[in-house]
DNA sequence: ACCTGAACACCGTTCAAGT
DNA sequence: ACCTGAACACCGTTCAAGT
């Protein structure tokens, strides 16, 4: 979509339908098969067919832009997390628990330099993009609930369960990481077993 | 060590002793203080006192120099680890395993950037900087050692001990970065507590 | 051997100006 | 409103040259 570029050939309109998605979409083509780092402003803009300084109409900077895509990232991963609870039983803690965490590590290897933005270090100052907090919450959210039930229903330990939260949390980034970065080496075909192996052994440390 | 800049006033020499251990030097120096990402190689240079082309003396590139300080970094976390370790009884596996993953999560949380730079993405290309691998490798056959340790004394479950290995990591680089990126928010005094918490769970699902 | 001057091809960001 | 030309202050990296 919004490709309208043709190498300045026969372009019609310095005016974009939108030049905010447009950059959004061209940084998702980018991350797509280049690397989180290496993509630039000054790069999307030319895949848009725009001066760079246009940008800035609808960015304050390159990590507002950053944020947005991180956010889109966020929201598809949502997507897919809930989509893989709904495959289980209301009672299956453990079943969903594991499907949310096998998704997670999933997305991350899938869209690895997308993943990176999403958990870059350039997005850690807090409040700096509010836009970006309600996704995670409700991200955290997600898990929280299910932990909270699972303590009601007995499968679960009774423990904090913002702590237990965040366990499940660090063990699925830790291993998404880690496996992006190639420190830890797994076949694509077996990551999805590799992955409930090792979120297996934290669902059995909060089991009841 | 290896100050002798004086803003170009009475420098005596533009060789250096070592120019390759200043520029290490003063990589750390700007760790300690800055971002990982706003760290440049004319940037260290310039804190050294000798023109950027000089670096290329001693190292390939940007990269090279970052794996290096990477490398500085396991290599001091592996002594942490292994100080930490000599703290418990010999057959006290769950604590022994324990302190390791208090003493890499507030490692992390003591040099922020300088953990960034030792999981960054820049550093994965397999093989690309073989000078790494040893520590890494002495680094997880230490946890992996007293995880097989602890299933011999039967007190961790015979699991897949790479397995088990990973799901430590995961769990102490996952909360690692978590509480960089500020995702999580502990305060600095709470943390040892709030790690120990976090790594009790998945300590519980691999006992025996 | 070790270091530098000058240059190349990039960045993000800002100003004043164009339609 | 939306976009650009020109410029600023940076990058990493390379070449040919200096001691």
């Amino acid at each position: 979509m919004s490709r309208r570029v043709d190498k300045g050939s026969t372009r019609t309109t310095y005016h974009h339908g939108n030049l905010r998605q447009a950059l959004l979409d061209a940084a998702l083509e980018a991350l797509a098969t280049t690397s989180a780092e290496s993509i630039s402003l000054r790069e999307l803009a030319r895949r848009v067919g725009v001066d760079h300084r246009a940008a800035y109409r609808h960015f304050a900077d390159k990590d507002s832009l950053l944020a947005v895509v991180a956010e889109e990232g966020y929201r598809s991963l949502l997507v897919r997390v809930q989509r893989e609870m709904a495959r289980h039983d209301e009672d299956d803690t453990i079943g969903r628990l594991r499907s949310i965490a096998r998704a997670y590590v999933l997305f991350a290897s899938q869209h690895p330099s997308h993943y990176r933005v999403m958990s870059g270090p350039r997005l850690n100052e807090l409040g700096r993009f509010p836009g970006l907090e309600p996704v995670l919450t409700e991200l955290f959210d997600v898990v929280e609930g299910e932990v909270k039930a699972g303590i009601t229903a007995r499968r679960l330990s009774p423990m904090d369960t913002r702590q237990t939260t965040v366990a499940l949390w660090a063990t699925v980034h830790g291993l998404s990481s880690l496996v992006l970065a190639r420190r830890v080496r797994v076949p694509k075909e077996k990551l999805a077993a590799y992955a409930d192996a090792v979120v297996d052994r934290m669902l059995l440390g909060i089991s009841a």
